[in-house]
DNA sequence: GCCGTTTTCGGCCCGACTGTTTTCAGTCG
């Protein structure tokens, strides 16, 4: 599906030039929309282009599906080629900078030869760029500003992290007064896996306190904006913190809003414009009368375009809004459905504490089961365990399982060797409960290879659980190549399960990914891959994955009774 | 450039803040 991607990248590009170029914004708008439909398409777009569905997809008409068909079939884009050859090759990344858009940087590049951010920078200390579409002083400064943060770099922070500044922030606001309700929205509400900024939503009878409080934390490095309802701050760890303040008739109607996606909202704006209302963050309002109708609570607001509330995790524009209309939003997976963990490490491999330990922390969490995992051989440096070992320690669990109630799962997160064979022969394979397999070396192999590889691996029919499918690491490493259609469709025929990791920085399967393995009836595990005990409680993220997935009990593995889950893992035992 | 239970033409989501401009453009979300 990397060509969805691709294809995705070149149209967000068309969209900024053509903004360079002063031209329609409904037409830049269009290329984003069609961008947008690509890179959250669950199939390969070639798949799409090949059955003649491409003008079927939204946003996607008779034009945008003639340049998916040149690029497919030229692997370029004429009308791009063209664009590009106005601007410099680095216009890309001047875009990159805050507080520069497309169309100062054209006027930058026209005017005075800016064609790179180093040059950028250089002119704005020699102040040759005022003058310049209206660029003066400060401007200056702050395009110096915006340099500075990008070569800092603009990492978007992982999701427990971005929470736990939110959190002390909105304590922060509270302990200062002036605060009635607080509540995160933006993308933290919506759980997703990486978090730009933190977006927070108050109801105050004294808004300028509430707005100074926070540009005056000692936590705070810069203020980025500031007006009577509404500032924009940079904590000092990197991530931006936006407040907005709003009435308490109007809360429901901002939660909304400030929740997103920008998708979501546009899209339910369009049908509220359609039956004569205009939604805003302070309300639903009559377009006519202008008398307000709604805006006190969501589900009001949701309620005056003819929909139930939907969950913030959905809010994607990925179908929610047809399925709310419908009445099929799906029932989501809760953390509370999961009966059990079914990747869990200990010291007999590179976990931080004993068998009996995990196994305490698992039953005190209410678990009907937990797996122990550890390592395979192959994985030296995690500690991995040989065949002597792994078989003293399932009689070990055995031995320890009459004094507890939780069932203890003996199982092994066994590496995928290079060729796609597992670490351990089948006959060490089948005296365990549930497999678990990954791949942890040969990262660089060819796509050819890692699909071969991985497909292989689901073949053995002593194996169950493909372990964090794609090998990313969220803050260091990109995930390996692999051609995931593939891997999904040999998961589907051998009847395995596929994982969402939750641990913060793998979070993988990703919840696009997931939503295609679900929708393809592979049984999805939301496991937490625990290395010390408190990441037990990371199946958070785990089930904020699958609900981004649209995952409803069933289709999670160990959402299953301890029978079911056993039946499965191991059809031929009684 | 897309789209249609108002429409195949004429619409297309809405508002805050900043820096520059005396009425608004650019940027951001």
């Amino acid at each position: 599906m990397s060509r969805n991607f691709e294809i995705a990248r070149l149209f967000y590009e068309m969209a900024s030039l053509l903004e360079a170029r002063n031209e329609s914004v409904f037409r830049i708008r269009a290329y984003q929309r069609g961008a947008q439909t690509l890179e959250t398409l669950g199939e390969d777009v070639a798949a799409v282009a090949a059955r003649g569905g491409l003008t079927a997809l939204p946003g996607i008409g008779r034009d945008l599906a003639a340049r998916v068909d040149e690029y497919l079939a030229t692997g370029r884009l004429a009308r791009l080629e063209a664009l590009r050859a106005e601007l410099p090759p680095a216009f890309l990344t001047l875009l990159e900078i805050r507080g520069l858009g497309p169309r100062t940087a054209r006027a930058l590049w026209e005017q005075r030869g800016v064609d790179s951010i180093e040059r950028l920078e250089a002119l704005c200390r020699s102040k040759e760029i005022i003058g310049v579409a209206g660029i003066r002083e400060k401007t200056c400064e702050n395009i110096l500003k915006g340099i500075a943060l990008w070569k800092a770099g603009r990492a978007r922070g992982l999701l427990p992290a971005a929470r736990a500044i939110a959190v002390q922030v909105g304590e922060a606001l509270r302990a200062h007064g002036g605060v009635e309700r607080l509540e995160i929205a933006g993308s933290l509400r919506r759980m997703r896996e990486t978090v730009k900024d933190v977006d927070l939503l108050v109801t105050s009878t004294e808004p300028a306190r509430v707005i100074r409080t926070l540009t005056s934390l000692p936590s705070v490095v810069e203020v980025i904006a500031q007006g009577p309802t509404k500032a924009s701050v940079r904590h000092q760890d990197g991530l931006s913190i936006d407040l907005r303040v709003v009435e308490p008739e109007s809360f429901g109607a901002a939660l909304q809003y400030f929740t997103g996606s920008k998708d979501h909202n546009v899209r339910l704006r369009e049908i509220a414009s359609r039956r004569g209302l205009r939604i805003s963050e302070y309300g639903v309002f009559d377009e006519r009368t202008g008398a307000r109708v709604a805006g006190a609570t969501e589900e009001e607001v949701y309620a005056t375009v003819g929909l139930p509330w939907i969950p913030p995790e959905l809010r994607e524009n990925q179908g929610e809004i047809e399925a709310a209309r419908e009445g099929r939003l799906p029932a989501l997976v809760a953390v509370g459905d999961l009966r059990g963990d079914l990747h869990a490490h200990t010291e007999w491999s590179d976990g931080h504490h004993s068998l009996e330990r995990l196994i305490a922390a698992a039953e005190a969490r209410g678990y009907e089961y937990v797996i122990v995992s550890d390592h395979s051989r192959s994985l030296t440096i995690a500690g991995g365990l040989g065949v002597d070992e792994l078989r003293t320690q399932v009689a070990a669990i055995r031995d320890l399982q009459p004094r507890f109630r939780i069932r203890i799962l003996a199982g092994t997160e066994c590496d995928i060797l290079a060729d796609g064979t597992l670490d351990f022969p089948d006959e060490v394979l089948q005296e365990l409960d549930v497999v678990l397999a990954a791949v942890h070396s040969r990262f660089k192999q060819s796509r050819e290879e890692m699909t071969a590889r991985i497909v292989r691996a689901l073949a053995n029919p002593w194996m169950n659980v493909l372990a964090h499918p794609t090998g990313r690491l969220l803050s260091s490493r990109a995930p390996y190549d692999v051609d995931l259609e593939a891997v999904f469709e040999a998961a589907a025929r051998h009847g395995k399960a596929v994982e969402i990791n939750a641990s913060p920085d793998r979070l993988d399967l990703g919840d696009t990914h997931a939503r295609r393995a679900a929708a393809l009836g592979i049984p999805i595990a939301i496991s937490t891959d625990t290395h010390y005990l408190r990441e037990l409680e990371h199946v958070e993220l785990g089930v904020a994955v699958a609900r981004r997935a649209w995952l409803e009990p069933a289709q999670v593995l160990n959402a299953r009774p301890l029978d079911a889950l056993l039946a499965w893992a191991r059809p031929g035992r009684a």
